[in-house]
RNA sequence: GCCCCUGUCGUCUAGCCCGGCCUAGGACAUCGCCCUUUCAAGGCGGCAACACGGGUUCGAAUCCCGUCGGGGGCGCCA
């Protein structure tokens, strides 16, 4: 009995635990979520599983909700938003729960289980240890209803589990990996009510999802072996099934579960690195799915049009952080250049590179800067970094690059020339360079890279950096401006580094 | 230990279901060249894979069996 026929609306959701940050893996599996609910006009419901009160925070919850609406995600029915088959946090629905429990008890279906965690725990070593599967013996299966309703009124606790077939098989199409089976014997009866009255996972996303209308249950690969518990589930209370689809887990680099060692791996810290949220999804949808062109750069808009379950790939797949800032550079560039400067700012400000007020001639001269200088970025948070170049200039620092390069006679002959020809002046600009640059070219009869290269050292104090034509310019007006750190012109430069070498123009002693 | 899933370049993958079009395609990374006053970007090109062993077949990356590797699960966690 499936659910899915064509007439009904496809429902899916997104159901994480608030206990702790979202990491790229449920990330991965809220957007297939939703990618298939958007393209294909259905509803994507978020609900929250905090029925693990030990580790289930508020906060994590409002951590959740911001770091999916960052990625682009939105849902129709949710703890937030409300919708027809709320509340939508488990923890708000015990009610519903007992009342369902109480229900497979009446029918026989399930049963009051006595047995302690000391007793199960050691039942379970044994069986590990004789190499059987740690399966329940069954022990408390024939208490009667009314017995174990007397034992608890007198105080004993019990969880409540039900009562599976003893042998058979569970088998059910899955949309990525075909049919799969499992043998029964090799499950026990499983607890769906905990002795603290708190539904068990298995219990509560049955009900739910069942309760929810959910027709696409899409979640990672580490639910694919509580599917048969849960299928037995939606058979004990007679509820058509949904389609499941079990996606590949998300590995680091050495091919092991993905965790911080490995570097970030949660939505937060992508978002703090300045990662564009649009790359993230684009980078995402492509850990386990490609679109059948080979187009690799895409908007949200076109992987919801592109997107196609069938096409999940079922190996595992190893999060790879180079092809993620390609992907991030890409869409950067798509960027409108407002919204670069927009999304530079915060950066800018926390490296105090400029303050809270910006007049509107530095506005415009950042909006320059950011442009040339997000030319290569993998995240915006390396951008301050490469504003360096324009606002720190310390010739006394060079590194062994530069160095190397005013080290030569010819060099020095370059640099001696320039500071000759500019001892005189007060006004500078990038013609005045290239024509003194001609000349030098002229009377030294040096060119190319051991003309510019020099030059280059001693106007940023780098041996590399923004071409000069486009360098020269921004300083130049920089320096007229603003900032918290003021920027040197090229004449003061130019003067501080010859004063440095003891290069003094000619005619003119110290 | 048992169960389930999985195995194509270093990485993400296309191809696999419906054997020949595969001398296995693309992208990232890497290497080289070009462009360029440096770096980056861009352009061009190179290196690089069907885990292994058996079948089936005129023919196998594609079908079957086995081995090995990887992952997940075996909770009063989710």
């Amino acid at each position: 009995m499936t659910r899915n026929d064509k007439t009904d609306k496809i429902r899916v959701r997104f159901a994480p635990s608030p206990t702790g940050f979202i990491h790229v893996g449920n990330a991965r599996t809220a957007l297939f979520n939703w990618l298939l609910a958007r393209q294909k006009g259905g509803v994507f419901v978020l609900r929250i599983e905090d029925t693990d009160l030990e580790r289930s925070k508020p906060e994590y919850e409002r951590n959740l909700i911001e770091d999916l609406r960052w990625l682009g995600l939105d849902w129709d029915e949710g703890p937030d938003v409300g919708g027809e088959f709320g509340p939508y946090r488990q923890s708000e629905r015990l009610a519903i729960y007992h009342q369902h429990a109480q229900k497979l008890l009446e029918a026989g279906q399930a049963y009051y289980c006595f047995c302690s965690q000391e007793e199960l725990e050691r039942e379970r070593e044994e069986a590990l240890a004789k190499g059987r599967s740690p399966v329940y013996s069954g022990r408390c299966r024939n208490i009667p209803l009314e017995e174990a309703r007397r034992r608890l009124n007198s105080g004993q606790q019990a969880a409540i589990r039900l009562k599976i077939p003893e042998e058979g098989l569970v088998r059910f199409s899955d949309l990525v990996r075909g049919e799969v089976e499992f043998d029964l014997k090799l499950i026990g009866d499983p607890i769906i009510v905990r002795s603290t009255g708190m539904p068990a996972y298995n219990f509560s996303v049955v009900i739910d999802d069942a309760l929810m209308h959910i027709t696409h249950v899409i979640r990672g690969e580490d639910h694919i072996s509580n599917t048969p518990r849960q299928i037995l589930l939606y058979q004990a209370f007679d509820w058509p099934l949904p389609v499941f689809a079990h996606l590949s887990m998300v590995m680091g680099q050495d091919n092991t579960r993905l965790s911080k060692r490995h570097g970030a791996t949660s939505i937060d810290q992508f978002r703090r690195e300045g990662v564009l949220p649009q790359a993230l999804c684009n980078y995402l949808a492509f850990l386990g799915w490609s679109p059948p062109e080979g187009k690799e750069v895409l908007t949200l808009e076109e992987l919801v049009s592109l997107f196609d379950l069938s096409r999940v790939n079922r190996a595992a797949a190893i999060f790879d952080y180079d092809k993620l800032y390609w992907l991030n550079r890409q869409h950067i560039k798509l960027l409108p250049r407002s919204k670069k400067l927009e999304l530079a700012l915060p950066y800018l400000r926390e490296a105090g590179l400029v303050g809270d007020n910006i007049g509107p001639a530095e506005e415009q001269w950042l909006s320059q800067a950011v442009e040339l200088l997000l030319e290569g970025v993998d995240k915006f948070s390396e951008l301050p970094q490469k504003f360096s170049l324009i606002f720190d200039f310390n010739p006394e620092a060079l590194d062994e690059e530069a160095k190397v390069i005013i080290n030569t006679e010819s060099a020095r002959k370059v640099l001696k020339a320039l500071v000759e020809k500019t001892s005189a002046l007060s006004d500078f600009n990038y013609e005045v360079f290239a024509r003194l640059t001609g000349e030098i070219k002229k009377e030294t009869g040096i060119k190319g890279r051991d003309l510019y290269h020099p030059l280059r050292v001693m106007l940023t104090a780098r041996a590399s950096g923004l071409e000069l034509d486009k360098f020269i310019p921004l300083i130049e007006e920089g320096a007229r401006l603003k900032f918290p750190r003021p920027i040197k012109s090229s004449l003061e430069r130019i003067r501080e580094f010859a004063s440095l070498l003891g290069i003094e123009p000619a005619g003119k002693p110290a």
